[in-house]
DNA sequence: GTCTATATCCAGATAGAC
DNA sequence: GTCTATCTGGATATAGAC
């Protein structure tokens, strides 16, 4: 039993630890503060592998930005599925993302805290990603069939979600100090109460 | 008449020409982004006498950051002042900062929109600094008198807050394409119907 | 494909004339 | 106080052995 718990010395693939090493210096540091000896000694890795598998730092970059935008498209399309009503849909999300906020802290805090402009080229925003333009067209969806309130996109769309956005930045700013999900009752409770259309 | 318009050959302040040229080309670029020489050359300024001033880039960061905290601040006391109920305040301070989103982009853009962690020490986190912390407390009488839901803070002040902050992040990053003063009463509304106690 | 040692470049900072 | 010219460290990136 002993060296069963022992037994997984399976190494992750080499540019799998690249890219864990690279999330977690770049959210601790910022990108700018991390140099690619800090990475490469972290990922237990030479600078010619990173360089061969990324092309360097910002390549780094960019391929963690796809990949965790991509982990949060399907999050999100996982959501979908399972929910009927547009509001179901965004109160499901919201507690994805509170949930992830503490069980995934730096994934989410790449996402919600970084300016991926300063240092990655040609990307889209994050706010122009699939994730997020899926976000906006289920609120839009909500207004059409009725069950949001008929006012700007920009709006209802901000009205749902920015407060989830903000109490995120503040957990991981350190200024909330209790996790998230405690409070996803209440700010729905709210959110609900701001567009949901009473008929 | 026409020597009257072109009269004001009063130049600026040196340091004051330094703050501005850095508060635009950290904007525009990123602070790690920016070299000395870029601020000294848009200044119209040496080198040596951004350090005489500051003592170095950093130094211009933390005295820019320093300077528009402040002014922030005096906006959010000077709301306070003019208007008598929590909810009044709140909405003021929203349309304060909406419209300076439109005038004074690049000091909302430097407040909102940069991580400063990464480049300041020592200066506390924007959430934790005066403006913020008055705007929390005003949430919180809000609270206290009956107007504000009676719900943790957090989650108050995040669905008062959340929302316009989110639509300011998404007007700087060139997003929502209209003016944000446009939005203002239609994002008050659902703001008002989340968190204002109905008798 | 992976590594080490090295080259190149440039930003931040300084020295010292004026 | 302001400037120019210069120094220095460190980061990215490369070359070439294994």
């Amino acid at each position: 039993m002993p060296y069963l718990k022992k037994c997984p010395p399976v190494p992750e693939p080499i540019d799998c630890r690249i890219l864990t090493a690279a999330l977690d210096l770049f959210v601790e540091n910022g990108y700018h503060n991390v140099s690619i000896h800090e990475v490469q000694k972290r990922a237990q890795v030479s600078i010619g592998s990173i360089y061969n598998h990324f092309g360097g730092k910002e390549g780094v970059a960019q391929a963690l930005y796809k990949h965790i935008l991509n982990e949060m498209d399907e999050l999100v399309d996982a959501v979908i599925a399972a929910h009927a009503s547009p509001w179901q849909q965004c109160a499901a999300i919201i507690s994805e993302l509170f949930a992830h906020t503490e069980t995934h802290r730096n994934i989410i805090a790449f996402v919600f805290h970084a300016k991926h402009t300063e240092f990655i080229s040609q990307e889209p925003l994050a706010c122009n990603s699939a994730p997020f333009t899926k976000m906006r067209h289920i609120v839009l969806q909500g207004i059409e069939c009725g069950d949001f309130v008929a006012l700007d996109p920009w709006v209802v769309t901000s009205s749902v979600f920015g407060g989830a956005i903000r109490m995120i930045q503040l957990r991981l700013d350190g200024m909330i100090e209790r996790p998230l999900p405690e409070y996803e009752a209440m700010l729905l409770q709210t959110i609900r109460a701001g567009v949901i259309r009473t008929a």
